[in-house]
DNA sequence: TTCAATTAGTTGCATAGTCAACTATTTAGG
DNA sequence: CCTAAATAGTTGACTATGCAACTAATTGAA
């Protein structure tokens, strides 16, 4: 019984994270419903392979904007699920050329499906215009704390 | 370089989750250089208690929308830093009556202060009237999202 | 009144995230 | 050329989260 009554209700930082997790939880269920072992966080780094093909670990730190660090543990996850390989680069020893597996490239549509099907569900009932500009105003937000975290680069 | 480039930009599922992390650090952050060593988390279920004054775990859990397990977890990490207290209730000794300690009341004024100039800074350059739309359009996928995991209660 | 179902909380296991410190490699300046 | 700075990844410590399984206490129904 989430009652969803955040004492902090104006502030878009403390909405949106309780509104994440509501998300975040419910599309990682309808993954498991749909027989896919993977996690959201797993997914979004498949969705970067999916689209690249292969990629170095930084590289996909930044595109889903989270630390190398997180991505090292996240790759490991989905090589153990024998999604993805790893391999140094031959040109520079420093990074890791990440590839998919034939598992990892045959999981793209099925996985797509599901998260359609469930953004599907997750909009209904809200207007589209209004969706927009939620969409439009969180990546606003983004672009305003990202530009302070990295303030002095 | 956080480019807030999830290729999955039209779900709200995806941006909320972004976004969220985005908040979430800057929070923590703030929190952090005032000298409060308190994380979000353990920063929500602070709010309740300071609203409520005496609260069981499960309330709590009901209250930040969060499982019992995880509030199980906050609620020994705020004992340790001698913020919250807790004891078997009197009256059904399966419950745990949380209260605040002298330094958990005293924490409530810059913390919130902390809350008001972070959400200030995140809510900079976002037109109020989509401010509004935006909460609205949260909470409302938020209960959306809660009557489908409750759905059979 | 007694035994089953419910409820509150805890614990183990798996995943995820940050920060700081570390290794290895590459690049750039002197 | 060779050393200092930058870059890619990894690891450890700490926190957070969910699920399943568990204990203890309470409620309810036969």
């Amino acid at each position: 019984m989430n009652r969803c009554e955040c004492p902090i209700e104006e502030s878009l930082g403390c909405v949106t994270n309780h509104s994440a997790m509501a998300a975040r939880n419910y599309l990682t269920r309808q993954l498991a419903l749909n027989g896919i072992d993977m996690t959201i966080e797993q997914f979004k780094v498949m969705v970067v392979l999916w689209k690249e093909k292969t990629s170095t670990q930084q590289n996909i730190a930044d595109f889903v904007g989270k630390d190398k660090t997180s991505i090292t543990r996240l790759i490991a996850g989905l090589e153990k699920r024998s999604l993805i390989q790893r391999a140094t680069a031959c040109s520079d020893k420093r990074c890791n050329h990440v590839t998919l597996t034939a598992q990892g490239i045959a999981l793209e549509q099925p996985t797509m499906s599901v998260l359609a099907e469930a953004t599907r569900y997750i909009h209904q009932g809200i207007d589209p215009n209004e969706l927009a500009i939620t969409l439009r105003v969180l990546k606003q937000m983004c672009l305003t704390l990202n530009y302070t975290s990295k303030e002095s680069e």
